[in-house]
DNA sequence: TTGGAATATTTGATTATTATTATATTACAA
DNA sequence: TTGTAATATAATAATAATCAAATATTCCAA
């Protein structure tokens, strides 16, 4: 069992494994968007924008394309999309400490 | 945009986040093993394997049916595979620096 | 050419994760 | 009962990830 090649996919999953980089991503689903347009959506500062972008770009999540000043950024790979739905099934089929979500949930 | 939800999806992929962890829950594809089991298969120590095992308890990817002494392990939903495989297929797709991957990939 | 808008990077303090080692617990067989 | 195999937890040092704030860079328009 190679251990390299676990540790590359363990990178991977560990680029999904922030709040904001996954929002990013379900941003993404529709069409590219620009630094400034993901901060207005996400309601989220500048920089911690552009740093999240950072871990997903090094991991190859994303590509980017410049245009002037403004650099958009879209999702590589359409499968993305694939795993975050089954991983949304797996979510809806309450595995996730159920009991602890829903409650911190209703607080919102 | 709940923060809540994010954050609780972020939780699963860190889970995820790990070569040995990934590694167990590839080894209960075929079938429930115990940890003994788990130990031999994966050549790693007994604390180390009962530690990330605890982790993927405890975001409960897993589930445990004791007898006697021994503790069984499976994993609780089918669909996790399914994120696994498509995770494998956008690995496949040369998403996760390629270059990098291969070239140490080489050395084993 | 310079000022500003858009984006990226750096820095450092804080917190979380990992890995190792040691110690507990549990259930059974002798 | 007691010893032992199986498993879990605790302690903790080392490393990595996060967040906020400040600073850089780049490109264009005036």
């Amino acid at each position: 069992m190679s251990s390299t090649l676990y540790t590359f996919k363990a990178e991977f999953f560990k680029a999904l494994a922030h709040p904001l980089r996954i929002k990013i991503l379900e941003t993404l689903r529709d069409s590219e968007k620009n630094v400034t347009e993901l901060q207005n959506i996400l309601a989220t500062d500048q920089s911690g924008v552009s740093q999240q972008l950072a871990v997903l770009r090094s991991k190859n999540l994303i590509i980017t394309r410049k245009n002037g000043t403004n650099v958009y950024y879209s999702v590589r790979d359409p499968l993305i999309f694939e795993l975050l739905d089954v991983a949304r099934q797996i979510f809806n089929n309450h595995l996730i400490g159920t009991r602890d979500l829903l409650s911190q949930l209703e607080n919102e």
